[in-house]
RNA sequence: GGAGAGAUGCUGGAGUGGCUGAACAGGUACGCCUGGAAAGCGUAUGACGGGGAAACUCGUCCGAGGGUUCGAAUCCCUCUCUCUCCGCCA
């Protein structure tokens, strides 16, 4: 959420960022409107109620020296039905004006190039050099249902489209790369581990923005006001909601496994085969709370760390910066890190590192004070994946394939994987 | 699912209609004391919003929302959460 004072200050800023974002400008107009109409309520309301407060302690003295209140209680009666219409007429008002405000997206950050779509992101590094195969290399799900390690069929039959059924070492392979990434990110990096609920209720939903604009991007869970993860950003963000931390605690690192379940809507048509597009995958998130001026050299910190997940499984990836019009919605900065996918023969996203400024923190109301006796400021929120499970789980298929069908395990994966070098064909059942 | 108890500031905990933004205690900060520290003594210590360049000032907030009243932490209604017992269950 953007702070309604900074728009009403900066106008021509805020619009010009939203213009760079491809969004329209009139979604401004009322917002402004709203936020000049409950100002002018505020003034009033606050007059009512001062004149209510004193005059009500005056009843209260007149009364106890046995004089005549009728007149005073009477006048008094009015102002507070006054005093209720305005607080109504305040409340509807804040409210139009914070749904308003909760689709409003966060502004750029000002290093971030402009661009319209996923086309205009600059490429900012390259680690490695695209793998080469002698022969035609396979995908990893012609791969996988060969070794008999991934069955789709099975997933489609026991849920739907866009499930997975691990098998044997493709089972182990999953875990053993959440359990690598885990280490390393507590072990090397500094991060905490922690097992959060995969369900959150509809407050954490809206404090890291998934609430109320992508609602239909989300799984719901009948009856309830419980949603499935999209993403552990949200429960591990939410720990600290309304929360107000210690400035000498922070930077604060998260680290956590969850699966992830997005409803794809929208995405008809696009993957359709294989892991890469999942309603329901697995992921390793990193997440930080930092304070306003540590922000942007932690995002390049979190950036590190995920790419140090490719570095020590030795896959070819590069870096691309979003711009302007391809920057999420939460998102001041956004960095995305590109796996290298032989069959398709491209970069494909593996992890989205982000920095939100105080956009999530405004809406949770996740604080910090510098000291014990400051005033009370927003932390800045970033997150990053470290990685996506599946998609890593595709990389290394793709990469590490040999030419006789079997895939290879990168050296610092084997020894989670029982010390095997090769996965081989699993014997059916 | 059934029965009961509770929710007040950083914490514990008072408070059943006005003088309570909140006693008292603890914590924390600062000061005095001390060679230094502890103890002791003193002072301070919430959030949000409006106005203001600022000093400051006004208003709201005692789980949330509604109601009664001139006036509500205090009375009434609804909801949420926590705890205890029973049932069920991994």
């Amino acid at each position: 959420m953007i702070n309604i004072k900074f728009i009403r200050e900066n106008l021509d800023k805020v619009q010009a960022a939203f213009r760079s974002r491809g969004i329209a400008e009139n979604l401004l107009d009322e917002v402004i409107s709203l936020d000049e109409r409950r100002r002018a309520i505020i003034v009033e309301l606050e007059e009512g109620q001062h004149l209510r407060k004193t005059t009500s302690s005056e009843i209260g003295r007149l009364k106890k020296e046995g004089k005549d209140i009728t007149e005073l209680s009477q006048q008094m009666r009015q102002v507070g039905g006054k005093i209720k219409e305005l607080e109504k007429e305040l409340k509807e008002t804040e409210d139009s004006l914070n749904q308003k405000l909760l689709f409003l997206p966060n502004l750029p950050h000002q290093s971030v190039p402009y661009g319209k779509t996923g086309e205009d992101n600059p490429v900012v590094k390259t680690w490695g050099e695209p793998t080469k195969f002698s022969y035609e290399p396979k995908s990893h799900f012609e791969l996988g249902e060969n070794l008999g390690i991934l069955d789709f069929e099975a997933s489609a039959k026991i849920t739907g489209t866009r499930f997975a059924l691990y098998k044997g070492p493709g089972a182990k392979l999953e875990r053993a790369l959440i359990n690598f990434m885990l280490d390393l990110h507590t072990k090397e990096h500094g991060y905490q581990e922690v097992l959060p609920p995969f369900m959150v209720n509809s407050a954490s939903m809206t404090g890291t923005g998934q609430l109320p604009k992508f609602k239909e991007d989300l799984f719901k869970c009948e009856g309830t006001d419980y949603y499935l993860v999209p993403t552990a950003e949200v429960p591990v963000t939410n720990i600290h909601r309304e929360e107000i931390l210690r400035g000498e605690d922070l930077p604060i690192y998260y680290t956590a496994y969850t699966p992830c379940f997005r409803a794809e809507a929208g995405a008809y048509g696009k993957d359709t085969k294989g892991l890469i597009r999942q309603h329901q995958f697995n992921k390793v998130e990193l997440v930080k709370f930092t304070k306003p001026e540590d922000s942007d050299a932690e995002l390049e910190k979190l950036l590190n760390d995920a790419e140090e997940v490719l570095k020590k499984l030795e896959i070819p990836y590069r870096v691309v910066v979003l711009c302007t019009g391809d920057l999420g919605f939460a998102s001041a900065k956004t960095y995305d890190i590109e796996a290298w996918m032989p069959a398709s023969g491209g970069y494909r996203e593996i992890s989205s590192c982000s920095n939100f400024e105080d956009f999530q923190a405004r809406r949770a109301m996740i604080r910090f004070k510098r000291t014990s006796d400051s005033k009370p400021e927003f932390v800045h929120t970033l997150n990053g994946s470290g990685l996506a499970i599946g998609r890593t789980v595709v990389a290394i298929l793709e990469n590490y394939q040999l030419p006789d069908g079997k895939v290879a395990i990168p050296k610092a994966l084997q020894s989670y994987m029982d010390g095997i070098e090769t996965i081989c064909p699993l014997k059916p059942i």
